[in-house]
DNA sequence: GCTTGTCAATACGGTGCCGTATGGTGGGGA
DNA sequence: TCCCCACCATACGGCACCGTATTGACAAGC
């Protein structure tokens, strides 16, 4: 169980990095092969195609990105603790990649869907949180929604306008006020 | 004062509806050409570069969707209205390149600039209105950074995530009820 | 020691775009 | 009438990337 494909690995992290530094742009052949003082050659060893490369780095980034984070509040029996928890990741590191995946979700397919089921976990997350503190089913999504859009909409401000945006941190705090029950 | 220069106005509003279609990528030169008719040598006569269009690109998205909305809705005298009509907006009509201009932001820096001026500008706005509606300072700008937060996510769920999102008016009327005092 | 399989280098053709250089054309003023 | 100039076409060189084809290095196993 040694790593019998540890260059692919290194490949896709390589992916996953250039995709936070240039957006999916720069998830290209050429410039990664530079980067890792190889050839295409490799790479077309490995890989068949770069959409190829593109699936596995969305998916690296659905594992490391969505899936992780979820899991791991997800052990919290406090659904305002876990709520708080979910909301305060947001603040504390902006989320970059996720901003380059929402570049790239219009114009690449995967990207899309993987954007969309990203979407579709975390509002079902928050949903039952908000279930669990007595909500209405519909009213527990509406809020689920209201939530996830804040968060998209402050991981914008935290990178295209960090000035205004002021504390990250003191506005998810304010947020959370006026949100959660 | 006839349109000394209408070729360059069709470039123009050429190159925003392609932005619109497929992201800033697609305001390339050649394609423009094939898609007007002309070829590129009609171009380089009215523009020196490509980032030339790009800037007018942006300052005619800046001035028929930043600008004019914020105008528009101005004249509306009661702020709860006010904000009520700005926020409205964004559900009738998913601000599609707006998402556009988001995509291209952290790349190109005009785009970038336009984009942080129009969120300062929108939560200027709003601070102002809840200013009105008796909102400290402090707590009317973080108020209206919240609200634009919801703007901007709600504005992405609507492309990436509709069937999620449901009816976008009746969320906004939800968020309405919530942010609004 | 020879084959076989894994991995990567080299070299090539193809595509799509940017920008330049230069040549045409048609209509309005002298 | 003729010329000029705004306006556009043609044609070119350059760049950056994708993908393929071919060859080479190196190790393992028989």
């Amino acid at each position: 169980m040694t790593p019998e494909n540890l260059d692919r690995e290194r490949w896709e992290q390589a992916a996953l990095d250039a995709l936070e530094r240039g957006g999916l742009a720069a998830v290209a052949v050429e410039p990664l092969a530079r980067e890792l003082g190889v050839t295409k050659g490799s790479f077309y060893w490995h890989f068949g195609t770069r959409q190829e490369l593109i699936a596995a780095t969305v998916a690296r980034w659905e594992r490391l990105h969505v899936d992780g984070p979820l899991k791991a509040v997800a052990t919290i029996e406090d659904p305002r603790e876990r709520l708080l928890a979910l909301l305060g990741k947001a603040s504390a590191k902006p989320p970059t990649i996720f901003m380059r995946m929402l570049e790239a979700s219009a114009d690449d397919a995967t990207v899309g869907a993987a954007v969309t089921r990203a979407a579709e976990q975390r509002v079902a997350f928050m949903a039952k949180a908000f279930g669990e503190l007595g909500l209405s089913r519909a009213r527990a999504r509406r809020q689920a929604l209201l939530a996830y859009s804040t968060y998209v909409g402050r991981a914008h401000l935290s990178r295209d306008a960090p000035e205004l945006l002021g504390d990250a941190e003191a506005l998810a705090k304010h947020a959370a006020e006026q949100l959660i029950p």
